[in-house]
DNA sequence: GCCTACAGTCTACACTGTAGAGAAGTTGTT
DNA sequence: AACAACTTCTCTACAGTGTAGACTGTAGGC
């Protein structure tokens, strides 16, 4: 929409090294990042890397195989597993991993959450299905059948991403302004309508995702524990609250 | 791509009725849940409406809104909250009307998910704050302070959005075929990498996704409840497995 | 040196959202 | 009935999209 032109290629040195699938997944996850998903186009890209928009199908089949690598670099950032017996903790960690991580890459968030609702699990890029693999891994080697490993992965997972999501879209629209229902901008809702929502707007201005992403994997991991009476010590709350 | 024409506009009887917002997004609607989000292009619509389709900015200002729309029509859907003072079999029932929604209009759920992601609260439609306003009411009618309502509705909305993606995304490549990793097409991922995944195969093919959000749902409400000591009945697992 | 692959480029096409001007239709007033 | 004011709808045009297909340049092997 702006007519402002995107200034250059940031001045590749070595100009024409040679391209690699590699370095046009980074250059995109670097777009995205920086600008959104939509100013990730073929040309845009190209434009970034000095090079013809076409070579990038050497690369990438096109534009949405783009897309699911991007996913998959992405997901590849997150560390897996160490071989700790707690699972408990450790299915904690990795959800604050994936948490900071999609707060590195919210712009990235809705691929993750959105191509797998078009590419059945058996096509999915490899990167993407390995969390749930080592995850999978993870559960049985503590002692749960392989049925009720699936069933803890799958609320811990939906969980997790549901908090992801939540968080993500409570962001604040100007950061200046001091009043809260400024702040969120709820000031346009009518006030016979929502009184709720306005009157929540101060607490709805400062929330502490990282606490209650914890407080939930703790409610929903112990409750879990409890139904299949398993390998699980009481889980209190973590103590990562000072990060 | 593929050169099939789309028939023609479904033979409206009284030709020229006038448009009306509620006339364009419901034919919005219809194309989405038959081909998918895609196939929602302005020129589409308007074919199917048996107009130019510029005609459809009167109604809505650009194709961003058009899908606000949609995603407000389809959460319209939704009833919601006779004054049940029984606030856990009332987010109960809620829960699963959402997911049956969320089935009936699989398309739609990308844009449930998506859009709050780049609309700040005070600018999205009305329409998909109600659930939020009146969840929150509810739950303060119930007894709940208002910052332990806010709290319970993220973690509770959170699971409920997670759940839904999860169950929406694990679906069959292969209705006809019989063996389980055929169906799911996980005979592309190699066996070394993937050895639980692949024995899984049988157990990811028969999903009741119904059993598992409620099962969810007990276990987060009623861990809710316990730590906010509240009005909560014990919250056992309910009654629905029939339906 | 030529030969074979592959990497990158160029051109072209069908399709997208939508600005802007105008035509057609509807409604209200006299 | 005739005009005016207003709304709805259509037409044309444009800049931008993904990508097919043919082409050019370059790198390595002998």
């Amino acid at each position: 929409m702006s007519p402002e032109e995107h200034p250059a290629p940031p001045a590749t040195p070595g100009k024409k090294a040679r391209l690699s699938r590699e370095l046009v997944l980074s250059a995109a996850l670097a777009l995205v990042d920086a600008e959104g998903l939509d100013a990730l186009t073929m040309r845009r890209l190209g434009h970034e890397l000095g090079r013809d928009p076409m070579s990038l199908y050497r690369y990438a089949a096109n534009r949405a195989a783009l897309l699911d690598g991007v996913s998959e670099l992405v997901l590849n950032e997150l560390a897996i597993i160490p071989d700790d017996p707690n699972w408990q903790a450790q299915l904690r960690r990795i959800a604050h991993d994936l948490r900071l991580l999609a707060l590195r890459h919210p712009n990235v968030v809705p691929l993750l959450v959105t191509r797998p609702l078009s590419t059945p699990l058996g096509l999915r890029p490899l990167g993407t299905l390995r969390p749930l693999e080592q995850i999978l891994s993870l559960l049985i080697d503590a002692g749960f059948a392989p049925d009720d490993a699936l069933h803890v992965y799958r609320a811990y997972y939906g969980y997790l991403y549901g908090h992801i999501l939540n968080e993500l879209q409570e962001f604040v629209v100007d950061p200046d302004e001091n009043e809260a229902l400024l702040r969120l901008g709820l000031h346009r809702l009518p006030p016979k309508d929502f009184p709720r929502l306005r009157a929540l707007a101060p607490v709805l201005a400062d929330y502490d995702g990282m606490a209650e992403l914890d407080e939930g994997i703790t409610i929903l991991l112990s409750g879990l524990a409890a139904r299949l009476s398993l390998p699980g010590a009481p889980a209190g709350p973590s103590d990562l609250s000072g990060a």
